[in-house]
RNA sequence: GCGGACGUGGCGGAAUCGGUAGACGCUGGGGACUUAAAAUCCUCUGCCAUCGGCGUGCGGGUUCGAGUCCCGCCGUCCGCACCA
């Protein structure tokens, strides 16, 4: 009697063996070779999104394939507990932030657990809880001390919404990346890790990583931003000098003024004594920051009266404050060559400063430039006498060199890339150990006295950091010298918490971060999962993470993560009612909203978002379809790196399959259904089998899934044999690290011994894989026109021999004489006439 | 503006090395079973058409042969952006 499967008896059942049997807990000291998969932690926001699902779901397939594949698994999970919603939710709702997040593991844990995911709980770790955020603190005293960390006042980006720093990676447009506020220029005394002094190595190490996204690499590479040139003084007329920076020394015989940015020292020390130049370093600072702001913006300066000697005698060149010059690149300086930049171009015909040519843009060699636009191609020097008739790249050494053996200059390497600021004026995350005392300066918290724990009592009722507001925890002796003394109220960004947890997922000691030798044996992970907006935040401060932590001495490791994938979006049709109102999926049915029956407007596919109401809550999907059908859902049709559309046909299919596969299980369990083989359905059986292991390998579930759905095809259609018995037996676990649920009960009804998940990945006969058919496609003039089944090897004369008798290519040729037959042999033949 | 990715049926997509385009799934049509429905099964489903022709964003090119390589456009998406 056929049975239905109970997806959630099963799913409750199993999911309670391997809790039980702790099936998935990694053993450090296995014999076997270790894989280390791994997804982005979550934020314990409150529940869990399909996001999520589609990411743990890719992890879990991979993890679940290498423990079968014969490899010890460290397959961990943890909360990113830091951050700004819990303090917002503070204030809303009058809840501690750690009740709060605390209530969100537990829920969002409870809901992981729900989707079957071979998971060690035993690792598990949450940032906001003082066992790692201590250790955390010790690594920050480690980097002080190494002089990667330092406190230095400057301009600041001020979210005036979240009332709190913001590093450079997080401003986007000129707005705060979680508030989307407009971001503030704020002189504040910051806390930066040294990531500039690992640049280099960042760069160059993004060479080694041939297992991430290009496009992922190139990004960071980017974000670096090295370039290559000559830093170099002029003397100014008010005995002054000037420092600037370019990439262009060939061109130094083109400069026709210099400028500084609205920032710099000569620009503020003006200002203070002209009020016409203070006006227009404040008009500077207005500047809108948009992409259409800053495309349109003109070119503006502010003439200062002083003048530079060049440094090779050609002459004096008049400086300007400009707006265009940013002080945060290079020197805050420049010198302009119009002629063949087109910032400077643009500025020198707007105040009417000569423009020189000094490249030869092909035929023209004259000074006189007259183009409408700066050349910035390749050419020969020219009017610039001792480089005339050099290559730009040649003239560019002569330069450099000249000014280090003359001393007025030196060949210079600038990057994009900014030090980290890290200090955070708030109060859930983690407290920076340092103590300022009015005698001895900053003075690190003793390692005894870790961690530093956040106070409990807290209020939430006025904007602001309430640790500063606390009555008594900033309040300390100094442990240097015994006076009072005021701990440092700021927090460390949570980019620092997710910047180690993968290295304290490997071992987690009580009395230190972590074990080196378990650390050094697990890591780098070998394959990281998780969104592309982690591309340059989390991903480039993890890998500067690890590296400042071989620099102080603490792990040889150098890249934390040599595979990445980032996978697509999970996304919905959005919905607007006919005033306007955002609908979500389920207000919406045949086209009309259900609550007043008038028409609905289907909008654009777009990411899964609160705002545009497209969101669908896993929970109930999973409590109606089962896990295992959810996840199905999740690996099929798309590509994993592509976004993919949530739909009800979609899960409905995935579903339909489940029971598909549960009908030939049960089938089986009954008893043998045939004797006899079946070569055809071997054939099939171990093509399937190398091939899904060689998609899920390289994480292209989608085609995975396609050839899993064409062998159950094939074993439906196939006539009762032993060989039917052997794919279905086999079947179950090739899709064990899919639908896990159903093949652990398949695996217990045929009788099987112990847990599928434990199992070995069935072997391929590899004489199985080569037909020894073949269906040979024969063309005329390139044009298909019939297909042979051949025996396999077949020689080119046959297979010609064979291709000339057949009809329809006499037909096609008309009578003519074939000219010339190609034959690739087992493939075509193609006959050209 | 710079850098990158992508463009294939009604839809998601497959085609791994230049060699039978459209696997697999969804949707839809027809049929079987059923009193009926659901479920399930069978079958068809790129376009136009009678032979046959046309088809991988558009226009060229290389080749016996191009979704795949080259040149030029168009479009969509992503990242960066006055970077000296």
């Amino acid at each position: 009697m056929a049975s239905r499967f109970n997806a959630l008896k099963a799913d409750t059942h199993w999911q309670q063996v391997w809790d039980e049997a702790q099936t998935f807990a990694a053993r450090d000291d296995s014999p076997r070779p270790r894989s280390y998969v791994l997804e982005m932690f979550p934020y314990p926001s409150g529940k869990i999104h399909m996001g999520h699902v589609r990411n743990y779901t890719m992890g879990d397939v991979l993890a679940r394939f290498r423990r079968m594949t014969g490899h010890e698994v460290l397959h961990p999970m943890g909360w990113d507990a830091f951050g700004m919603p819990a303090e917002n939710a503070a204030m809303e709702k009058k809840v501690h932030p750690g009740e709060w997040t605390r209530q969100n593991i537990a829920a969002m844990k409870a809901q992981l657990k729900r989707l079957g995911f071979a998971l060690d709980w035993s690792r598990e770790l949450a940032t906001c809880d003082p066992s790692y955020y201590g250790h955390e603190q010790s690594l920050f005293l480690d980097f002080y001390r190494a002089g990667l960390v330092y406190r230095k006042e400057s301009a600041v980006n001020w979210d005036p919404v979240d009332m709190t720093v913001l590093a450079n990676e997080q401003v986007i447009d000129g707005r705060g990346w979680r508030s989307g506020a407009l971001v503030e220029k704020r002189k504040l005394s910051q806390w930066f890790l040294r990531i500039t002094r690992f640049a280099d190595e960042l760069l160059e190490g993004l060479g080694s990583l041939a297992h991430w996204p290009d496009k992922v690499r190139l990004m960071q590479e980017n974000w670096i931003g090295k370039s290559q040139g000559l830093q170099f003084r002029f003397g100014l007329s008010d005995g002054d000098s000037v420092e600037v920076f370019t990439t262009r020394p060939d061109t130094i015989f083109g400069a026709s003024f210099v400028a500084v940015a609205a920032d710099h020292p000569i620009a503020q020390a003006l200002a203070a004594r002209d009020p016409a130049a203070a006006a227009f370093v404040e008009r500077c600072k207005q500047g809108g920051t948009t992409a259409a702001e800053l495309e349109t913006q003109e070119k503006l300066g502010y003439d200062t009266g002083l003048t530079a000697a060049h440094p090779l005698g050609a002459g004096d060149l008049p400086v300007y404050i400009a707006n265009f010059v940013l002080m945060d690149y290079g020197t805050g300086a420049v010198f302009g060559v119009p002629a063949h930049d087109q910032r400077d171009f643009e500025f020198a015909s707007k105040y009417g400063l000569p423009i020189r040519r000094v490249v030869a843009d092909g035929e023209r060699t004259d000074p006189a430039f007259d183009g409408e636009e700066a050349y910035t191609g390749p050419g020969t020097l020219v009017n610039s006498r001792f480089l005339d008739g050099l290559a730009v790249e040649e003239a560019k050494r002569v330069v450099i060199e000249r000014a280090e053996r003359e001393g007025w200059g030196q060949g210079s390497t600038v990057y994009r890339l900014r030090d980290w600021g890290v200090s955070r004026q708030r109060y859930w995350g983690t407290p920076i150990p340092i103590i300022h005392c009015a005698a001895c300066g900053e003075v690190p918290v003793p390692r005894e006295q870790l961690p530093v724990a956040l106070p409990e009592d807290v209020s939430f009722d006025v904007p602001g950091n309430p640790l500063e507001r606390h009555p008594t925890w900033k309040h300390v002796t100094c442990p240097q010298c015994g006076g009072d003394a005021l701990r440092d109220t700021d927090t460390l960004d949570t980019f620092a918490d997710s910047s180690w947890y993968f290295i304290r997922f490997a071992s987690q000691p009580e009395d230190r971060p972590f074990d080196r030798a378990q650390a050094e044996r697990w890591l780098p992970v070998g394959q990281y999962i998780g969104g592309v907006e982690h591309a340059i935040l989390h991903l480039l401060y993890a890998r500067f993470w690890t590296r400042a932590l071989r620099h102080v001495g603490l792990i040889d490791l150098a890249e934390p993560f040599t595979g990445l994938f980032t996978q697509g979006m999970v996304t919905h049709e959005t919905y607007k009612a006919a005033d306007g109102r955002w609908l979500a999926p389920e207000e919406v049915g045949g086209g009309l909203e259900l609550a007043s029956g008038l028409p609905v407007t289907v909008g654009r596919v777009e990411k899964m978002s609160k705002s545009k109401k497209n969101t669908v809550d896993p929970a109930p999907i999973v409590d109606q379809y089962g896990a295992d059908a959810v996840r199905w859902f999740m690996l099929s049709d798309s590509p994993p790196e592509r976004d993919l559309e949530w739909s009800e046909n979609g899960i409905e299919g995935a579903w339909r399959f489940v029971q598909r596969l549960w009908r030939l299980f049960d089938a089986l369990a009954e008893g043998p259904a045939g004797t006899g083989g079946d070569a055809a359905l071997d054939r099939k059986l171990h093509q399937t089998i190398a091939s899904v292991a060689a998609d899920v390998e390289a994480l292209s579930f989608n085609k995975a899934v396609a050839k899993l759905y064409e062998l159950v095809n094939a074993i439906e259609k196939a006539a009762p044999s032993a060989s039917r018995d052997t794919a279905v037996r086999a079947l179950v676990r090739l899709v064990a690290p899919m639908v896990p649920h159903i093949a652990e009960e398949a695996w217990a009804r045929v009788g099987a011994g112990g847990l599928v998940a434990d199992a070995p990945w069935p072997a391929v006969d590899a004489a199985l894989l080569v037909e020894d058919e073949v269906t040979v496609a024969i063309q005329v003039n390139g044009k298909l026109r019939d297909t042979l089944t051949l025996p396999k090897g077949l020689s080119r004369e046959d297979v010609e021999a064979a291709a000339l008798a057949n009809d329809k290519v006499a037909r096609a040729l008309e009578g003519r004489a074939p000219r010339k037959v190609i034959v690739v042999p087992d493939r075509l033949v193609n006959v050209v006439a």
